[in-house]
DNA sequence: TGGGTCATGTAACCTGTTACATGATTAG
DNA sequence: CTAATCATGTAACAGGTTACATGACCCA
């Protein structure tokens, strides 16, 4: 779902081939998921189904013909859609989704973005309260297995991995937010 | 593949029902991979069919009948080279299955745990080295795309939030290792 | 002459998700 | 009376991965 509406995204400025869209994937979100080949062009079938991209030919001689898929104003407003939607939106706090997001955060207006964040920040503490609570559920069961006893320093580890996780994000959404706002300002 | 060898990690300490091993995964590894009842059975039947569990059927009478899965020889092999392999031999550095694994930790020597925390911080480390390569790809691309200008500086946040991801991760891995050494110590 | 780039895809598979189905007992 | 708990699963779908297939051109 969220590949297919980065290729969107991407499309939303250029119109350009599956081989340049897997090119620039590459190069841009591969961090927070990869594209493959053949998912690109399937996905790209898909979205020229239901109308959100149309496709045109172009004839080459020295090279292979290659297909330019161009967004449709039905995919662009799909596209602004998904961009919308704030963490709180959908289902649950993704982390990645919300990254990718980040990636395509020019398409949205400096307002949007600073509330985006400032939700985004404020869902990371309210799951710093659930790990506290899920701790003491941890602790009980650890009651309950006695003989996990091995396993309970390590299970504190993790915990300690997402405690670490949420105030980092919420640290760097901090700075992201004074980023755009002196962008803003400009 | 990291669900099922995670019920099998659960399956090696207690034979348990589908219904338990969900109840117990949502209570443990639930924030890296959520489990999914469907799921369970499944997994649950593809590792009796191919020899890593066995199962038992017991009767009750005031409640339903219910099915006990058992940990064979050659599954509890399976589940102890999959602790063992080190985030270096998996294809790529992938940090929830790092953490699953470190979940089941107490099932690895305490001198194995030491040797895979430091492999993983260094792992990390190139990480962040490979971030800075991307970096320059990444500005190298801004520059033959100059209509992405409005782009540019959220490209720039997500880099940050990897940045600040890795090196996290290093500090995690550090405190992690000051751990388990305390606790080797006793 | 061998590997990289350009350019398209299909087929099969694996994993994960959603929705559905059943039914008794027990606690509030 | 109603919701939760115990306990099992199936079916269908969605999304992502792996492997395969083709073929020309260009550069070292």
């Amino acid at each position: 779902m969220s590949l297919r509406l980065s290729l969107l995204g991407m499309l939303s400025s250029h119109s350009m081939t599956g081989y340049d869209l897997k090119k620039m994937a590459d190069n841009t979100i591969a961090k927070f998921r990869e594209a493959q080949t053949s998912q690109v062009y399937r996905e790209l079938n898909y979205m020229e189904d239901i109308g959100w991209l149309t496709s045109v030919i172009e004839i080459q001689t020295e090279k292979p013909n290659k297909r330019i898929y161009s967004i449709t104003p039905t995919g662009r407003e799909a596209y602004l859609e998904w961009l919308k939607e704030s963490p709180l939106d959908e289902e649950k706090l993704n982390v990645s989704v919300f990254l990718m997001k980040t990636f395509f955060a020019g398409d949205r207006s400096v307002k949007e973005n600073l509330d985006i964040f400032k939700q985004f920040k404020q869902a990371c503490q309210r799951k710093l309260a659930e790990i506290e609570a899920s701790f003491r559920e941890l602790a009980e069961f650890q009651i309950k297995l006695p003989e996990h006893q091995a396993h309970a320093p390590y299970w504190q580890l993790t915990s300690n991995f997402e405690i670490a996780f949420y105030n980092m994000c919420i640290e760097w959404a901090d700075k992201c937010v004074k980023a755009i706002e002196i962008q803003g300002a400009k």
